[in-house]
DNA sequence: GACCAGGGTAACT
DNA sequence: AGTTACCATGGT
């Protein structure tokens, strides 16, 4: 692969193990806009991203070499090498060889660990669609607009400090439901200083675990989640009701609970765990196995 | 109209 | 320690 800058636009040439749609639509991002096909809008780091790829070209349009590497570079995981990652997964495993074939693509973004925190949480029993929904509304109601393009103005996720100052009727404006009184928890607990965010990223991820956790409506799964997509924890296994009914279908032939499957998945996929769910969470999505 | 969605909590056995 | 009803909301 090499860089190269044309005009106002980045250009990636010649990238392996790269599909951006797999990456956007494996479920770990939430702020997305289909355009064309292979071509999509991302807002991350208060940036708007036009992003295109053509075969293994990746086209960032309407930036410049060092936006892309502050931001982009790590965003999308480069310093990886995931054809290391894929060849320790598919030498381990005949299932997991399978699913990773038709999934090679995918790439486990670093993105922003308290918008993370807070799209996870907005998450939970609700279906992806509808969680793009909301955090739409949040950036509407409570962030700031970045960029306008076609008409459409697009706006920044909520800092602590923007959403110190709602309540929760503002909320469940939003359509976040049940979940405000946990936003304003999480948000409470930040701005106040008992949880620190940062600081966490020096500490062992079982003690990341439970730091998180101690927020209002952050269980097991929200909280793998967190350490997954934006602590870069690759060894968790977050665990929702797609991954079980894949781990149950494809592995264990038999009903099973979270616990159990959290623990398989320790002793089957070890260190890369991480990316092992998410090769198989788009998998079995796909092919809807268990459902 | 029941059931489900990238779950968690409280209140039960 | 392992179940179960319930929590808003929109889609099928």
């Amino acid at each position: 692969m090499y860089i190269l800058q044309k005009n106002d636009s980045v250009i990636i040439k010649d990238l392996d193990h790269f599909n951006l749609k797999q990456t956007l639509e494996c479920g770990q991002c939430f702020r997305f806009y289909t355009i064309e096909v292979n071509k999509f809008l991302i807002i991350a780091y208060n940036k708007v991203l036009v992003i295109e790829q053509k075969k293994q070209d990746i086209i960032f349009y309407n930036t410049t070499i060092d936006e892309f590497n502050t931001i982009w570079y790590k965003y999308f995981d480069f310093d990886n090498n995931y054809g290391l990652i894929k060849d320790r997964l598919q030498k381990t495993d005949k299932t997991l060889s399978k699913a990773i074939e038709s999934t090679s693509g995918i790439r486990i973004l670093k993105q922003d660990i308290f918008e993370t925190l807070i799209s996870f949480i907005i998450s939970q029993n609700k279906n992806i669609k509808h969680i793009k929904k909301v955090i739409e509304n949040m950036s509407m109601t409570f962030g700031e607009p970045i960029k306008e393009i076609n008409g459409i103005t697009y706006y920044s996720f909520p800092t602590i400090e923007q959403l110190k100052n709602a309540n929760e009727a503002d909320l469940r404006a939003c359509k976040t439901g049940f979940r405000a009184p946990y936003i304003l928890d999480a948000v409470d607990k930040i701005a106040n200083g008992i949880l620190d965010l940062k600081e966490l990223q020096n500490k062992p991820t079982s003690y990341v675990k439970d730091q998180l956790t101690t927020i209002k409506g952050v269980g097991d799964k929200i909280a793998d989640c967190v350490l997954l997509f934006a602590y870069s924890r690759y060894e968790v296994f977050p665990t929702d009701v797609w991954i079980l009914r894949i781990i149950e279908t494809l592995y264990l032939n038999e009903k099973a609970n979270k616990k159990h499957v959290q623990q398989f998945a320790k002793q089957q996929f070890g260190d890369l765990a991480g990316y092992a769910q998410q090769y198989l969470f788009y998998y079995g999505r796909e092919n809807k196995i268990g459902k």
